[in-house]
DNA sequence: ACCCGTGTTCGCTG
DNA sequence: TCAGCGAACACGGG
């Protein structure tokens, strides 16, 4: 589930559900989302008040405060990941690490494929972690400097819906977001990045924060305040995607083309077309 | 049984 | 040297 939207959401969710509260009990299971793999790294937040909740990319930053100073958590949700809060003795399915508060709730990381991330990063300094150092601007914290991205693209023969999901160029792009945000920007997904016009470059950077927006819209309604899930699909849930997952389906753009799934760097992409070049 | 999957990294190849 | 690709990771759902 989680693109930049997702976090987004995850985010605000840790945010009304931890500021200010203090840790009082951290378990985790043995396993790669651990960074290192063991459990006890994670007891450096115990004792810790949760100060401040931040996001770059598909990264969730958090920050604890102690007597001891700064200690700061990095989760990425990697494919299956998410956050979920539950009344301390519950536990849910997949949950790999708990943090117990002390208002008698729990967050647990749940995470079924284990491709995410949950690490310590002492004294809070994520400007010094290299993955994290590397992504490139924030489309929502940093905004998408035209300039910069036309003259990244122009080097890359890279199909640019390839080019877009590489996190150095823009960090939180993921899937589904640059199959929507070249639908919206009416670019074709096989064209060569360095093919891009500036009036293209221009129309996929509103592209990218138009979806970005309407999806983490969708969250906000779907959800509500109170929810308890920092999450997006569960089975059932319509697919309100204009293109992604819609093979076959009228386009909504255009109304005449039929959205076409095609495989690019082993990933679905979903376009139109008729309104696409 | 088989294929697919909202992410990232690693190793091979030309 | 490096862009580009497939595989791998792990597990459930259609």
């Amino acid at each position: 589930m989680p693109e930049l939207p997702e976090v987004e959401f995850a985010r605000r969710c840790w945010e009304r559900w931890a500021n200010g509260r203090r840790v009082t009990g951290v378990t985790a299971t043995v396993s790669r989302v651990l960074r290192p793999a063991t459990p006890r790294a994670l007891q450096a937040v115990r004792g810790a008040r949760f100060v401040q909740f931040e996001r770059r990319g598909k990264n969730l930053l958090l920050t604890a405060r102690s007597g001891h100073g700064k200690v700061g958590l990095w989760s990425h949700l990697g494919m299956t990941g998410k956050w979920v809060r539950r009344p301390v003795g519950e536990l849910p399915r997949f949950a790999r690490a708990s943090f117990t508060l002390n208002d008698g709730q729990a967050l647990h990381y749940c995470d079924m494929r284990l491709f995410g991330r949950l690490q310590v990063v002492p004294q809070a300094r994520f400007a010094e972690v290299p993955e994290l150092a590397a992504l490139g601007p924030d489309p929502l914290v940093d905004g998408i400097d035209l300039r910069r991205l036309a003259d990244r693209l122009g080097s890359l023969r890279l199909p640019i819906k390839v080019a877009l999901l590489d996190q150095r160029l823009i960090a939180g792009v993921g899937n589904i977001q640059a199959s929507e945000a070249l639908h919206r920007a009416g670019i074709d997904p096989r064209r060569p990045a360095r093919s891009l016009s500036r009036a293209e470059v221009a129309r996929l950077a509103a592209g990218i924060r138009r979806s970005l927006a309407a999806t983490l819209a969708r969250f906000d309604r779907a959800v509500g305040p109170d929810g308890d899930i920092a999450y997006v699909e569960e089975p059932g849930t319509p697919n309100f995607f204009a293109v992604y997952d819609q093979a076959g389906a009228r386009c909504p753009r255009c109304r005449k083309g039929v959205v076409t799934r095609l495989v690019q760097a082993g990933r679905s992409t979903f376009f139109c077309p008729r309104c696409q070049h």
